[in-house]
DNA sequence: CGCGGAGTTGAGATTGTTCAAGGATTGTGG
DNA sequence: CCACAATCCTTGAACAATCTCAACTCCGCG
């Protein structure tokens, strides 16, 4: 399935390209400024740390990944990564660094985006139109870190899952990595539960409900909502689109 | 119970002052600048918006607030806003406005801190200091959003709310509005229950349980957590102090 | 004195968890 | 290509956490 997957040899870079442009307007200098990133790519395997500490801004180019904070006997996902997201934390972050980390969720392939922000919040950037996009997008992280807040504690496991997923649908529709409701979806109930706060057979079973009410398909490594604006309509969720 | 009120009629701006000084030294003409700062206050009854659509920063002098959202039938509280701390958004803030809002607790008094930050982010501030007070300020906010997203999805009713108390007492440690465990708490109890995810009841059993421990000792308008270093240790609450 | 709001309490219904076992899928080495 | 292990998904039953409903108490306030 081409769509599910990003662009293979050649354009890695539209992906996160697409994110950023989602935002706002690229000139066309600072679009070729993306493309042209030649930062060594760097693979990671499932499970592994996806940036040290300190560690600067990337783009993930493949994969799935995750914001999360691991407690003894339990872990709590804060946010998913999807294709084409920025990670890390921009310059001058005042976060706590002990607040969480970044795994990889399934093999990923990150690329340095240092060079787009090292300027970023001084007077000058060399890169107005990116800065601003990469700005915007971590209000909009930090946007769905409060709607994820009201999932975990005014909702019930099939709104909360229902709203979840919608969320997903269209972040990917959003670069192209959606259609007709379906994308890819290489997570695992286990972490759907570490995401949701629930265990992963109440996962299982409110899945089993979702698609019980026509309301997902459910394959192997992906996903469909095939009645996602009802859907929306029914849980809430305020469709981007 | 002089401690538990801010400092009366004179010296209104020592907690806003504490707080910011908690996150790093002030020069002291910059604390001459928070002291001095004439804007008129605000009071607002127990209930009402704390600041319009695009208000810009403000001190809470007096009584609690809280950032809330508020869904059909059900309110998500995020925060709680303490005596000192600072509302609303940084200049720039990319944060959605429709995320959250901020909405009294008791009756509160409020200070416009607009000219403390007026020029955050540009390269030669006129309060270096306070700048990267306020600053330090959100990042500890934000902080403690994922603590509050871990309570929510990752712990039982008792180790969260215990983890929720334990962070009121050390934030109002930090400025010196608790001793020996014990400070003002004007939150009821359905209102506990909207920051836990909890329903009112629920909320009532599970201070219960605390008391029975020996964890919590209440009184009108106040709250004590006799053996606060125990119990942190007990439900893993990383205590600063 | 009566009223309203908040705290208390109990019983029963729901939602979600745990434990345990079996089935499907996938990747790997022979 | 097959056997095998590992991982994930599926299912059921018992249990625990939490919610809802409803009544009752207590207190502050007019």
């Amino acid at each position: 399935m081409p769509a599910f997957s990003s662009e293979g040899r050649r354009g890695y870079l539209e992906l996160p390209l697409r994110r950023l442009q989602a935002l706002g307007p690229l000139s066309s200098e600072e679009e070729d400024a993306v493309r042209g990133l030649q930062s060594s790519r760097t693979k990671l395997a499932k499970g592994e740390d996806m940036i040290g500490p300190g560690g600067g801004l990337h783009f993930l180019l493949d994969g799935w990944g995750c914001q999360v904070r691991e407690l003894p006997g339990r872990r709590q996902i804060f946010a998913f990564v999807l294709p084409g997201d920025m990670i890390g934390r921009l310059p001058r972050d005042p976060v706590e660094e002990t607040s969480f980390s970044y795994k990889a969720l399934t093999p990923v392939t990150l690329i340095d985006a240092g060079v787009l922000c090292a300027d970023l919040g001084s007077g000058a950037p060399r890169f107005p139109d990116i800065q601003a996009a990469i700005t915007s997008f971590h209000g909009r992280a930090r946007s769905r870190l409060f709607d994820h807040v009201v999932r975990l504690g005014a909702r019930m496991a099939y709104q909360s899952m229902a709203h979840l997923l919608l969320e997903l649908h269209d972040r990917q529709t959003e670069v192209g990595l959606a259609q007709d409701g379906r994308f890819a979806f290489p997570i695992g109930q286990e972490r759907l539960g570490e995401m949701l706060g629930l265990s992963s057979m109440h996962v299982h079973r409110t899945l089993a409900k979702l698609k019980q009410d026509g309301h997902l398909l459910v394959g192997p490594g992906w996903l469909a909502l095939p009645r996602w604006r009802e859907l929306a309509q029914d849980v809430g969720y305020a469709v981007s689109l």
